[in-house]
RNA sequence: GCCCAGAUAGCUCAGUCGGUAGAGCAGAGGACUGAAAAUCCUCGUGUCGGCAGUUCGAUUCUGUCUCUGGGCA
């Protein structure tokens, strides 16, 4: 997976918290400088989910080169690990066509796993998942995390009994492979980045941060959220996992009757805000960051991403 | 105008048989390696509406005033 070359290719990141602006900060550098975009967002993947993913529009997709947009149908499986695998040769084409990778997103995990690489673990098996998932409704909340405890008890210990979809996978990889979860995990840590990376991200007060999502929240609902989740409910059904993501899940709930519009709109808001949050939470943590002062922003980008081209 | 019910955390409310109070939600902080816009964890002092009275002690009992519902005129 990790591709080990002489000269590390020059990568640009924009990441930050949903609303922030990133898309619009990386078209208009595109305007400028020749650039593609690698779009590294968990629902932007999916077809036909457009608005309340904020996707760019046809027209701007037109305008500059984005990638990983549209990849998958809403009923598709998607991982970090098939993001990586195709999100790394495309960055390297991009490289070769003579242009500047841009990694726009908002997916921690996504950008983490990107840079750094995965470990060496199994993918993901349904029917090992759903026999585990059986198996603790029958035999009772924490029956899981206490067989991890058996197998894995550094595994057991850094996850919460409550976390029921974190001990299923963590048993997943103990049964797949043999081996404990946390001592393949322990023999990799992300830090092994094949690029040459610039990570902008930017900096809101939080009011304002929080202003611009509740007015994004309602644009969406203006310009079709609704219509769009009710075609998604009639073609898939509500129990679409790609239907859990937040905006969507509120609306299936306020087409169901639990609450009216007003509520909807609020509670879209309320949980934007509230996952614009724990993605600061994640990118603060994230180190050699760049912060960017979201007023008075270009001079500093600019030298930036002059210095990655010159690379 | 009269009667009744309320007034407790940002919101909705519980509670204290008199010893100054606690849930949910919100908010804040955090975790995160193939579901990550998912999943999970931690954090609760506030003139208990104002004033007066009874009491060693009142948010709790009494009186009164204000406000908000509802009913009767």
């Amino acid at each position: 997976m990790k591709k080990k070359s002489a000269v590390k290719i020059p990568l640009l990141v924009i990441c930050g918290a949903t609303g922030s602006g990133k898309s619009a900060l990386a078209l208009e550098l595109a305007q400028h400088r020749p650039l593609e975009i690698v779009s590294a967002d968990s629902r932007q993947i999916y077809r036909m989910m457009d608005i309340g993913t904020a996707k760019p529009a046809a027209a701007e997709q037109k305008l500059v080169p984005h990638h990983m947009i549209d990849l998958i149908d809403p009923d598709q499986e998607f991982s970090v690990a098939a993001f990586v695998d195709q999100a790394q040769p495309l960055i390297e084409q991009i490289h070769q066509r003579g242009r500047l990778p841009c990694i726009v997103g908002g997916t921690g995990l996504y950008i983490r796993a990107l840079l750094g690489g995965l470990a060496d673990l199994p993918t993901a098996d349904p029917e090992l998942r759903e026999r585990l998932h059986t198996r603790e409704e029958a035999q009772g909340r924490g029956t899981l995390h206490r067989e991890l405890q058996q197998l894995d008890p550094d595994a057991a210990a850094a996850i919460h009994p409550n976390n029921l979809i974190r001990t299923v996978r963590a048993l997943e990889v103990c049964v797949l492979t043999g081996r404990k979860f946390s001592a393949i995990k322990a023999g990799h840590d992300f830090v092994d980045c094949c690029y040459h990376v610039v990570k902008l991200a930017y900096d809101y007060p939080r009011d304002v941060l929080y202003r611009r999502i509740d007015l994004r929240t309602q644009k969406m609902l203006e310009v079709g959220l609704v219509a769009e989740v009710e075609m998604l409910v009639h073609r898939y059904g509500c129990d679409l996992k790609a239907l859990q993501t937040l905006g969507y899940r509120e609306v299936v709930d306020y087409l169901a009757g639990k609450y009216d519009a007003e509520t909807m709109c609020a509670r879209i808001q309320m949980k934007t805000r509230q996952y614009a949050k724990k993605q600061l939470t994640w990118f603060r943590k994230e180190p050699d960051m760049i912060w960017v002062d979201s007023t008075h922003k270009s001079d500093r980008v600019w030298k930036y991403i002059d210095h990655l081209i010159c690379h």
